[in-house]
DNA sequence: TAACTCGGTGACTGTGTACTCAGTTAAAAG
DNA sequence: CTTTTAACTGAGTACACAGTCACCGAGTTA
């Protein structure tokens, strides 16, 4: 590769980079191609050279980080957990990247489609992915018989819930990591009486 | 009194009138104050007279709004419903102004702090109406011990996470009609077996 | 070395929108 | 009837921001 070829891929990877680095603090809406141009340490124009508008800036970023965050939930999934110990793993990935999590569960509503379906796609496979370890525990009779499609979605809509608010409920640090038991405990409910 | 705070009053009252319907479709966020003065049939400049800014209106709107729906909330709770009634009753509330639930659900966090506050603080009083009914339940053995506070969470998570993504779940009416026994389930989940 | 290519530049344009202010008009006051 | 007052008007201002384009200069090619 030539040596401006070469040049252009390294503009091009650092404006991915900090890209990322600034929606993660401010969002996607809020932060604009002006502040990513000058924070990148190029010109406001170079920006559209790479990438022909915000949008498919935005969505190659997201493109990118939705993949790592897939390929660590496989790795996860083929593990075969049960629910509670699967849903306490997904917790502990969220915590990770909990600053971008949270950024995508407040915009979301705000998307445009194609992004929206890019990401709620994503969810999607990991939402049935739940639903198929609950429908197990129940099998095994490790849980009691339920609507496992409204208990997974119950227990999505209560994070979605706690990122989208995540500022409210937490000054610094992870929201998720303070409520994870709260959010767990969910799954006492769910447990066949054994004993006691 | 004269004719011209006559006159003043009814402006005001038809911007608060049109700015509501306009909000409830729109949202606050993406609604322009020209819309606004244009739908009402005045001049742009006429609506800072009556409003020092954007936001106030929005404040004044919303202070009606959420005074009503208080005002409906509390009789549901001089009825002393147990947990799952009171829910019962609450979503179906919900679905008679679902529009504006739906509009703040999805705002709130992008409002300022002040607009955050007032709906929080209304929403806070809901809560721990749905924490004593709760607690109580448990008292009376009709539900098994467990955390109130994360199962309210989880309930008021849930509604919110529907209520956000409104317009993806469901293309037009109610979100929480169609999801109404899906929310209700979780009561199931709760209860003491008393019989199989 | 001369001609050409292309990544990069940054001032500029267009658009959307909150808010202003000098001027108008009709009601109220004297 | 004249003067004053105040609700209302709407063109105008200020600002933020996405996206453009004529130009520059270093790298590549002939």
């Amino acid at each position: 590769m030539n040596k401006r070829k070469e040049q252009k891929l390294q503009t091009r990877k650092q404006i991915l980079k900090t890209a990322k680095q600034i929606f993660s603090e401010s969002g996607f809406l809020n932060t604009a191609t002006s502040q990513i141009s000058a924070k990148t340490g190029i010109a406001h124009g170079t920006l559209f050279l790479h990438f022909p508008n915000k949008e498919s800036l935005i969505i190659e970023v997201l493109d990118i980080e939705l993949s790592l965050i897939s390929g660590e939930i496989q790795k996860l999934l083929e593990k075969s957990f049960d629910f509670e110990q699967l849903l306490s793993e997904y917790l502990e990935l969220i915590i990770r990247q909990e600053n971008l999590f949270s950024v995508l569960a407040k915009e979301l509503p705000f998307y445009t489609d194609e992004l929206r379906r890019k990401i709620l796609f994503r969810e999607s496979v990991i939402r049935s992915n739940f639903r198929k370890a609950l429908l197990n525990d129940i099998e095994e009779g490790k849980v009691k018989p339920c609507d496992a499609n409204a208990v997974v979605t119950s227990v999505f809509g209560t994070i979605h819930y706690y990122l989208s608010l995540k500022n409210i409920f937490v000054k610094e640090g992870s929201v998720i990591s303070k409520f994870k038991d709260s959010i767990l405990s969910v799954c006492q409910l769910l447990k066949t009486e054994k004993e006691g």
